[in-house]
Formats: structure tokens, C-alpha cells, sequence
DNA sequence: TGACATCTACGACAATCTTCGTATACTCAG
DNA sequence: CTGAGTATACGAAGATTGTCGTAGATGTCA
């Protein structure tokens, strides 16, 4: 039951999500911009030593105090982490994600206009 | 950085899949039903097991064979679990993670419409 | 009744994730 | 040059997950 490209686990996607939002950052960087922290530095540290060993991340040791990047892009995993959802809780159907994304929480009136335009491109291109 | 509300794991989650696909089940049944397997038998009731001691799942001990079943809805589950990943993934927003989607995978027309139908539902009540 | 199949319970084990303490190395101000 | 501060490296520990073997209880059928 183990995944074949294993999605980030939660702590790792809490130090993507601040890689994605900062850019190339330090460890003390991306810990002191780590939400609800409670843990040691050494621990951030950590995981970003092995996001770097796993290839979740790639790092410039050219100075002492190293700079870590995603490896990936944003959209790029979280692609794949919405692919795998589909097919692990929805049956394959991205149709069915989308309707349960959209009556658990509320959209702005933007939001819903791009979803919709999103939704005529599809159609222009199925015809 | 342990989740409040755990979400079901991978295993967990095909499991529940198959209950809520069969309704109540044995743990023969499950283990039978379950796709890709290539685990034993106890591998199945064990996480079964488990799943009832975490209250995931209920069961009949009245007769020999135990009955399983789920103790929340597909749909509460299943809210949950995007809920926790717009959370996650998506900062809070859940139209991000539909447009995710849908630009993953194709859906079908009448899917389309029907979550166009659920958008024009949501502007109406913003009105 | 007795043999065989099937079920649950239990314990163990490896892998992974998260956490941290400690050791070691480097930088820079004074 | 030396000491304080900071960085990385490393190892270890606890929790969780998934895997299974085996033991013991129970049902079935010839």
C-alpha cells in the first residue's frame, strides 16, 4: 500500500509552502516562517536534510550557512497531490473532488467566475 | 505538527472505500473486494482492528463473524479530508484546489455542467 | 465425534516521520 | 586571538503504519 511517488508528507508541505511563498531560503529562514511552531530549530533542520537526501528539495552549500529551493514547482506537486487524491478517495473522477471542494467552502464571486471560465474553455475544447 | 482531526490513512482509506461501496462487510469481504492486493488476510483485519479501536469504524460482535461498518458518512469523510487539504495545500482556498483539478484530469460534459449548475447555485445565494 | 477450515486476538518487526540533544565547525566582534 | 553565537551533522527515541506468523476459539461436515 506504500505509494509509488510518495506525496510530501504534512511537514514537508509546510516547508514547500513557505520555499514556494519566500523563494530560496536559509533554515532559520523557512523556521521562522513556519506557522503554529512549537518545535526546534534542529528539528526544521532536519527535515529539510532529508527533503534534500529525498530530492524534494536541492541546496547550495557554496556558503556556510546553506540555501534550500524546491526542486519541483508549486503547481507541479500540487498537481500530483490533487492526482492522487482523485484516485485514492474519489474513484479517478476529478469531477466529484471538485463538487465536494466547492459545497465545503465558500468561493468569492471572482473565484467562481474563473472556475467558470475554466470550465467553458473544457467544453470549447471537447466540441 | 500532528493533525487535530487525523484523516484516514492510505490503508485506512481503502478500506473505508470498500464499506462504503458494499455497506456493512466482513473482514472476508474487504479483503476480497480490495484492489491491488497483494497482503494477507490478518494484514486486512488488523488495520481493521485498528480502525475500530480509532472509532473509524463499528462492528457487530454479535456473531462469530464480526460486521463492519463505517461509523461517518462517505460524505463527511470525504469533506474532511479536502476540507484538511485546502488547508494544507491550498492556504484556505478552496477554489484553488478546483482549479487544480480540474486542469488535472478531463471530465466528462455532463460532469461539467453539473458543477456548473452547483456554481450558478452558490452565485445565486451570494446574490 | 473428529478433522478440517475459518475466524479473531495478539505480538512482533521493519519502515517512516517527527522530535530533539549533543557534538563539531565556522564567523565575527572586541 | 579568543569567546560567544550560530550552522550543520549525527544519532537516538517515540509514535504510527503496514506487514505477517501463530495461537486459540469456533463452526461445519463427513
Amino acid at each position: 500500500m506504500r505509494r509509488a511517488s510518495p506525496r510530501p508528507t504534512d511537514g514537508e508541505l509546510s516547508i514547500l509552502r513557505v520555499l514556494w511563498a519566500r523563494g530560496p531560503s536559509t533554515v532559520r529562514d523557512v523556521h521562522e516562517a513556519l506557522p503554529d511552531r512549537e518545535t526546534g530549530y534542529t528539528t526544521t533542520l532536519k527535515l529539510m536534510q532529508i527533503m534534500a537526501e529525498k530530492g524534494l528539495v536541492t541546496r547550495d552549500e557554496s556558503a556556510r550557512t546553506h540555501v534550500y529551493k524546491p526542486r519541483a514547482s508549486q503547481d507541479h506537486t500540487l498537481r500530483q497531490i490533487v492526482s492522487d487524491l482523485v484516485d485514492r478517495a474519489f474513484g479517478g473522477s476529478a469531477a466529484a473532488l471538485v463538487l465536494q471542494a466547492l459545497s465545503t467552502r465558500p468561493s468569492t464571486r471572482e473565484e467562481l467566475a474563473e472556475i467558470e471560465q475554466l470550465i467553458d474553455a473544457h467544453k470549447r475544447q471537447k466540441r
